[in-house]
Formats: structure tokens, sequence, C-alpha cells
DNA sequence: ATAAAAGTTCATGTTTAGTTCATAGAACTT
DNA sequence: AAGTTCTATGAACTAAACATGAACTTTTAT
């Protein structure tokens, strides 16, 4: 299970977060304040931090500045009282992954816990194996019996992904928002190109092939 | 396929948010006040509607309390440019569902929408299962015992449609608003050319049959 | 600072899906 | 039974989705 530490100094908003994320089954810990979750987070494996960014001592923006020039590498999801696009930018420049603006919706937040948790995985599971062939997400390589295919890192990523759940169909749009963020733009041709190359360099591996799911994506299949 | 309405005087806000709903695969229709919204809600079938709370003529309080009293039951997302906890108890106790404050983040409102289209049922019905048979709405496959049927999208979707209802009698024009969206032109006759192409391939089938209804339509029964 | 690699965009070609239309055939009417 | 209306169907046509080469931009490494 997931645990989420909730910093916030208003005990109301606190609790009713706290709630409303352990009856999704989550386990919960929390702080009023920055120096608090630092304490917190010196002491336990969190996976996903949400921090008010008004908040005594440390505040928010600095909390998660402070968070990542040490390494951590949570998901953070901010709450802000303001609404200007200048502090959604500061937000994310300080290394925040998203944010939302009081009054909180509580399923809204739950919906984006869910989303930032489950884009984190991604980098949690470090390795695929199948068959007689391996992925390391550390070296961006794929190995087999007889060769070590070292692939850019985006392919690499859309790979990885495909592969995390075969026979799963991905369109453009998730596989756009979890390799290239939520807030990408690109084109979804981008991600066409991507699978074109993969295919051309993966014509020798015989464990699965990629897909294509006409008007819905891409998935990856393994071979029989 | 939804039909979203959106309902706003300001026309730069509302191309803004059919846009992003449009970009979504949302249908979207809107009018600028109150009781054009009437006119629409009169004429078509609406899954959700937005609405701005400050409109002239109708606002859109009325408006929903209009609406709730006629029995529309659709969920109602307001937005607002007030930021009061009066206006949010007065918003909610006139039947809206859940509101949003302006400047609007579209991310958040897409989020929103997705989450009462979830709430309000209508997007969770992606899976038709039948004796030994399954049919996936995010695969467009049909599955039975002994084969998976992949169908082109419009085939899948007129095939799902009417096993939702098994024994209901849905007329062309129903489909075809359905399926296609509202505001499709086109000629009734191309329903009838999936129907065909739909029996070609389901020969094999035994759970069900399409059995025309002349005069009125189609409609899918199960075998006995 | 420069070159190489990675990533993105765009225009074009291909394939598949979707639509239209004309005609044949079935079912209802009187 | 003949006429009328509605449906089935093949085939031509149009549109949408995808693949791909190549130019262009950004990032990274030296």
């Amino acid at each position: 299970m997931f645990n989420i530490l909730v910093c916030e100094d208003d005990n109301n908003i606190r609790r009713l977060i706290s709630h409303y994320l352990k009856k999704e089954g989550y386990k919960v810990l929390d702080a009023s304040d920055g120096e608090e979750a630092l304490q917190v987070l010196d002491s336990h494996h969190i996976d996903l931090m949400i921090t008010d960014i008004m908040m005594p001592r440390v505040d928010g923006l600095e909390l998660t500045a402070d968070l990542r020039s040490a390494g951590y590498d949570m998901p953070i999801l901010m709450i802000t009282a303001k609404e200007t696009i200048e502090d959604k930018t500061d937000g994310f420049s300080s290394g925040v992954d998203d944010y939302m603006v009081k009054p909180i919706d509580m399923d809204e937040m739950l919906l984006r816990v869910s989303a930032l948790l489950r884009r984190a995985r991604i980098a949690s599971d470090k390795k695929i194996e199948m068959k007689d062939m391996v992925l390391e997400y550390d070296s961006l390589t794929l190995t087999t019996k007889d060769k070590v295919l070292e692939l850019p890192k985006k392919e690499f990523q859309l790979l990885f992904k495909l592969l995390s759940q075969p026979k799963r169909i991905f369109t453009r749009q998730q596989l756009m928002d979890e390799i290239w963020g939520f807030d990408a733009t690109s084109d979804e041709r981008t991600v066409d190109v991507h699978i074109k190359r993969l295919r051309e360099k993966l014509t020798h591996i015989e464990a699965f092939e990629i897909v294509t799911v006409r008007g819905l994506g891409y998935k990856a299949v393994k071979s029989p």
C-alpha cells in the first residue's frame, strides 16, 4: 500500500483530506508544517506528498525545493489558495507535479493522487523480464541471449510502458500523458514516430510485437 | 459518445471550453443564455451541462432549478466568478453537482467532467457480458469461447448500443444521434450498411441476433 | 563551441474505415 | 395481384487513421 504524507496547517482541511485518503485505502501520515514534514520524511518511506503552499515556518514551495535537492523524487501535489498562472508556474518550477486550488473537491483530489501514483510507479518498477529478454530502466537497455540493445530514453520509456502491461491498449494520449507528462502539448504523431523507430530496432526480437489497434492506439503482445 | 451542453454568454470562454471538450472526444453543443439552453435541451439528449452562473435573461441557478423541477437529472457543472461559500451553497441547493471558480483551468475542468460522468454511471458501462460472450469497449472486441472478433469502431459502437438494451427497438435516427452524434447529417442508409456488415461477421455467433423491425428500426434479441 | 544524438514536426503516401448510391428484393396495402 | 414502401446489398467513392522519410530543433557530450 502507498504511504501519503499530508502537510497542511489547517487541522480541518488536513483531517478531511486524511479521511478521504484512508477511506480509499491509503496509509496516511501528516504534518502541520514544513519542518514536521521533513522529520516524517526522515523516518518513513513516503510515496506521495500533498502539501499546502501557505504554511508557517517552512512553506510548501520551499519544502518542495528542499526535498528535490535532497534527492527525494516522490510526486508532490500542491494545494493553493491562489489561482494565478504565476503560482502555477512557480509551483511546477520548484518541483511540484500537480496542484489544486482551494476549495478542494475530494473526488478530484483522489483522482489526482491516483494519477500521480500511477505515473510514478512507472519509474519504480525498474526492470521487466520476459522469456530470455530483460529491460533495465537504469541503463535503458534491452538484453537478449545474444545482444544488448541500448535505446534512446523516450524510445525506451515507450517500450517499457507498453511491455509493463502486455495486451493492454494504450491510446496516444495516455502514452503522452504518462511518458511526456500530463502537461505535454506535443503532436500525437510523435508517438507514431517513436513506435516506428522502435519497430525498426526490434525486428530481430522474437519475444513480442508492437501492434497497432486502429482507432485506439498501440499495444505490445507476447509471441506465443 | 457524450453530449455536453456548454451554456456561457462570454464567447471566448465558451469557445475555449468547447475546444478542450471536443479535443477530449466529447460532442459539444452550446448556448449563450438560459433560454437558449432550454431550447437545446428540448431537442437533444444531453449527458452533462456546464453553465455559467451569471447570464442574461435566465441565469445559471434559475436554469438549474428549472431543469431539476422539469425532471432532468444529468450532472451539472457550474462556473462562477464569485468565490464565497454562500455561492457554493446556493449552487448545490439548487441542484448543481459541482462547481468551478473562474479563471478555469482546463485540465481541472476535464477532470471534473469525467468524474461527473463516471459518477453518473453513464461512463461506466464499458463492457457487456452475455452468456459466453463479452464485448469490450476498450479494445473494440467481441470475445467468445473460441474466437476474438476485432471490429471497426462504428460497427462496434452500433453493436454495443443495440446489445446495451436487448429487445429495445432503436430507430435509425436514434442510432445516428447516439453513435454518430447529434449533428450528424449522414444518410440513414449508412446504418443499414453497418448492420449488414455486422450480420456478416456475426453469423457464427449464437448468443443473439440483430432483427429488423420494419418501419421502425433494429433491435438485438437474445437467443433462447 | 561544435558535433553528434535524440527528439519533434511536417508533408506525403498507404491502408482501412466509413459513406453514398443505385438496384434488387421483401413486406405491407388495398 | 399490382402497386407502394421499406430494407438489403454490392460497389464506387470519400474520409480518416496510420506509416514513413526527411527536415528541423533541442539536448547532450566532448
